[in-house]
DNA sequence: CACAATTAAATTGCGCACAACTGAATGACT
DNA sequence: AGTCATTCAGTTGTGCGCAATTTAATTGTG
């Protein structure tokens, strides 16, 4: 089956945050059969998370266009992105500039190992951590992925200050979110 | 492992399209061991698209925590917001809402029906297409799922127009980056 | 020094996203 | 009626994301 290309324009953007107290709503207008379309909240395209997961698998999809080519994943150019500019990296190192886990970094690496392009190796001076160093062949890439940036951003279809004001609402947005769950464990 | 919480401030919020050429950045100011930092473009920290994705993620971990009640994931939870907007929906529709596709929905349907949430039949009048229904049971749960849009709004830390408007700055960003991949291919 | 607590990476298991493919049903067109 | 392209759902296979556990090394404390 194709993956359908959008659900289409949001009528009334909001979080689902409408007035609406907690409780069935009443009569509908419109006329969907046995659930009576949720009046208030619960409405699929008021939802802000859906239009980021939604713009986030976009991203996705044209990176792994544009990364084709040099046969990364977006998860994987994301991890030669850090390694190119910090170097040698232990694995706790690279999660925390990821926001990944060992669980998600352990395979990603083995393959990126695999591919010839990162080398892993127990550090001498702390046998339990591994360094992860990119290698001749991880280190050419780059020349490869320097015009990405620019073509990404070309497709955007936003200018750079609209582009950096949407980072620093989303930074925040994500320090906020992270709070939340972790007061609401 | 714990998952980090967060890769912590980013110095310099673009897309990564900075004046850099692209070629072989000169010598670095800052001291990386082997491979120079990528002095303009390239850097991790300049990638919207890792904020995206970050925080695509941070409401994921939130909804987790909160759907953890109701027995739901977060995408499980999309597709019941559809069925209670929405009533019976083939396959297909709930698809076009939700960016998916059969591969995706195939099982996750047959998980919703396993929890009794869910019904699934063939079309009469369309012998190909599976039309999915929503159970008592999974009607009922619509109540219990009512509080959540108001606390994930407060999560957020933003103000009802601050949401409205970074929604629709992400429906424009989905609509340009889908139309730039589809060029792409 | 001994020993508990902590830390790092890997592994296991589950669910989602997506590409590619299969098989069945439908519709169009001759 | 008969063929053929299209459409729909499902399956298979790969790769993430994350929780939970395991194993090993290190650190802290008495």
């Amino acid at each position: 089956m194709t993956p359908p290309p959008n659900p289409g324009p949001a009528p009334e953007p909001t979080v689902a945050t409408s007035p609406e107290p907690a409780a069935v709503p009443g009569p509908d207008p419109a006329g969907a059969p046995p659930p009576g379309p949720a009046v208030g909240t619960l409405r699929l395209d008021q939802h802000v998370c859906f239009s980021l997961q939604s713009a986030s698998r976009a991203f996705n999809g044209l990176y792994r266009v544009l990364l084709k080519d040099l046969g990364l994943t977006y998860p994987q150019y994301l991890v030669m992105l850090a390694l190119w500019e910090h170097g040698t990296l232990p694995v706790r190192r690279l999660g925390e500039h990821l926001r990944l886990d060992s669980g998600t970094l352990s395979p990603l690496l083995k393959r990126l190992e695999a591919a010839g392009l990162v080398h892993r190796e127990r550090s001498a001076r702390d046998e339990r951590s591994v360094e992860v160093r990119p290698t001749e062949e991880g280190l050419a890439l780059r020349e490869r992925a320097l015009g990405l940036p620019r073509r990404i951003a070309t497709a955007t279809g936003f200018g750079l200050d609209e582009i950096q004001d949407l980072k620093a609402r989303l930074d925040r947005l994500t320090t906020a979110l992270d709070a939340a769950a972790a007061n609401e464990a």
